[in-house]
DNA sequence: AAGCAAAGCTCTGCCACATATCGGC
DNA sequence: CCGCCGATATGTGGCAGAGCTTTGC
């Protein structure tokens, strides 16, 4: 192991200065493992992280860029650079333009490649996903699965497996350009488009393309803010937003409402794969809820444990084809073991960072509503609360005798 | 097993009004 | 391009009631 010693200077006057490796101790370090606790460079990490398939296999971040002298934290697409927590913090807090970069959570180098920082790798021991799971650990700055978190992961791997499974459809379909046209509820029109092969599966489960997917970047700036690093969020005019707060008092989330779209939409779908027994709750009509269940029978995307438990008289379609409308089978491009993976983790993290809290997005609205009077729970007119008011004060007034009425001038 | 009633649960609509948003000037 | 103004849209919380599910018989 590695001794880990802070070189190039601690003091206050030599802050700024770019860490040396700690195994060389004649190169700037590029690369900071966790397993070791040690700052490298690109040459030692090579040559110590190829020695062995342990070694291998420690997990290693890059050093922040603006500093040079912490783990990176967050990648900031928009800078390209990979920047630790506190410089994360410092540079896109620093106005607003800066404030809306998007920035993921820094993924882990994997085995003994050097490619870019931003690399996401997927299957392998290798595989992390920093920040986003809330069960990072948080010592010396990082975000990443613990051993600890995917032993917590591999006791719920079937369960969650065999669900998200069920949602391993087309390889990112073609956008569903009827989208818009079905009808304007949300909760119908995604049923449509995910029975159909449409982009919806992916809104819950393709978290990928972390820059072009805005709204998988805001729910990576949740994810920050519900881990240690806070990266503050502010609303530029208008009413204030209320910030959600963990329990230390941090703001959490501004964009819940669209994870609870989205989890409405998984519910739905949920639902409306399960038979779909509580139509009128899911927020379209019955009818429709019904006959998109009829629909999704036929269509034989049904999760495999539905299958299972439902119907074993039917012989289950071939493995990596959709029937649809009964006997048409579709042949779809197969899975490979590692894109499977990788959308199973994904649809793991976006279920755990479910929010099903409400969401206050004007503040002074919630101020107003709470003051506003009310009669049996509907806001009323202040005047007809106000006369009645009256009318009762005044009624308590004439039945109590010991009370004068005292004309105001 | 089927049917019924009661209890419990979940969801939706309603209300007033401050504020946000938009288009025109 | 900017600011102002008016019209319209939006969002807010608590309650009642409808409808669904569960339970017991």
């Amino acid at each position: 192991m590695l001794k880990k010693e802070n070189s190039g200077g601690l003091d206050g006057s030599s802050n700024y200065w770019a860490r040396v490796c700690d195994s060389c101790r004649s190169v700037t370090c590029t690369i900071y493992c966790q397993a070791d606790s040690a700052y490298l460079c690109a040459d030692c990490d090579a040559r110590i992280h190829a020695a062995s398939l342990v070694t291998s296999r420690h997990k290693r971040v890059w050093v922040c860029e603006a500093c040079e002298r912490a783990p990176a934290a967050f990648l900031c697409k928009a800078d390209a650079a990979s920047l630790c927590a506190s410089c994360d913090a410092d540079i896109h807090s620093a106005n607003p333009l800066a404030h809306r970069h998007h920035r993921i959570p820094i993924i882990t180098i994997p085995g003994t490649l050097y490619g870019p920082p931003a690399v996401e790798t997927v299957g392998g021991d290798s595989m992390m996903i920093s920040g986003s799971t809330g069960e990072g650990t948080e010592d010396d700055g990082f975000l990443s699965l613990t051993q600890d978190a995917d032993d917590t992961i591999i006791d719920e791997e079937d369960e969650d497996e065999d669900e998200a499974a069920s949602w391993l459809l087309l390889n990112h379909p073609v956008k569903n350009n009827n989208k818009n046209n079905v009808n304007n509820n949300n909760n119908q029109t995604n049923n449509y488009d995910m029975l159909f092969g449409g982009e919806v599966v992916d809104d819950y489960l393709d978290l990928a393309e972390y820059g072009g997917d805005s709204q998988f970047n805001d729910q990576y700036n949740v994810n920050q803010q519900q881990q240690q690093y806070f990266v503050p969020q502010m609303s530029y005019g208008g009413d204030s937003v209320v910030p959600v707060q963990d329990g230390q008092g941090k703001p959490l989330i501004f964009y819940q409402q669209q994870q609870q779209q989205q989890q409405s939409h998984h519910q739905n779908f949920q639902l409306g794969m399960e038979y779909d027994n509580s139509n009128t709750r899911l927020g379209y009509p019955a009818s429709m809820s019904h006959s998109v269940s009829v629909v999704s029978m036929d269509v034989s995307v049904v999760p495999e444990s539905a299958l299972c438990e439902t119907s074993n008289s039917q012989p289950r379609p071939q493995k990596g084809t959709i029937e649809l409308f009964s006997g048409h089978p579709i042949q779809i491009p197969l899975l490979t073991p590692m894109d499977r993976e990788a959308r199973v983790l994904r649809y793991r993290e976006k279920k755990k960072n479910r929010k099903f809290e409400k969401t206050i997005r004007y503040a002074s609205r919630k101020a107003y509503a709470e003051t506003r009077p009310r009669i049996k729970g509907r806001f009323a007119k202040r005047t007809d609360v106000e006369a009645e008011v009256d009318q009762m004060f005044s009624t308590q007034l004439m039945t109590d005798s010991s009370y004068r009425i005292v004309p105001s001038f």
